[in-house]
DNA sequence: TTATTTGGTTTATGTTATAAACTACTTTAT
DNA sequence: ATAAAGTAGTTTATAACATAAACCAAATAA
């Protein structure tokens, strides 16, 4: 009846992260804070966790002088998101 | 774009038990329990929660010699799970 | 040159979720 | 009658989580 939803997918802020990352080619760390309104921090520790979840990738380069943290979601990660949305469904469809 | 979500509601045992309570009149805890196979300790925690939230109502009698919790929906706990719901839907479509 | 801004990371703290242990009683078996 | 097992929960201890605050390194502005 209620399947158990993914805990890493489960928070607020991951959760908005992937969707965020899902039909777009990749986004950086200011972008993604902005859009998400998070504290740096925060988002910090939260792309750390779906990076080791293997859900995005985290790229560190340089833009100008500037570093750069640049994120794309995986194949993985858009598996587990179209699950969760899917197992989510048993939670809100009455 | 991503509107916050309310906390209390966005628990995997919370958002179950209110998911179930909504178009039942009432549900005792051992049928929660059951319907959401959550352990008996969680689910008494979270229905307190929910009470204190105002989002359920809990009423204490008995049946037969054996006691029994009887959980219902309030209107309050109605509109949040709606609103829940509205919420969620910036974050699951794309 | 010193102050501020940018782009983050680390750390400390409070909140949450959960299992395990416990309470209080009832039913069943001996 | 008494011990063992079952029912219906609550309380408590612990681990996981989310978050803000403090921090770091470098760049730019004053």
């Amino acid at each position: 009846m209620f399947k158990p939803l993914n805990p890493i997918l489960h928070s607020q802020l991951r959760l908005a992260v992937v969707s965020l990352l899902i039909g777009l080619e990749s986004a950086d760390f200011v972008f993604i804070k902005e859009k998400t309104e998070a504290t740096a921090g925060n988002l910090s520790v939260q792309l750390d966790k779906l990076e080791k979840a293997g859900y995005i990738t985290i790229k560190k380069s340089f833009k100008g002088k500037r570093p750069l943290t640049t994120c794309s979601i995986t194949q993985k990660g858009v598996g587990a998101f179209e699950d969760y949305v899917k197992h989510l469904k048993t939670y809100i469809n009455k």
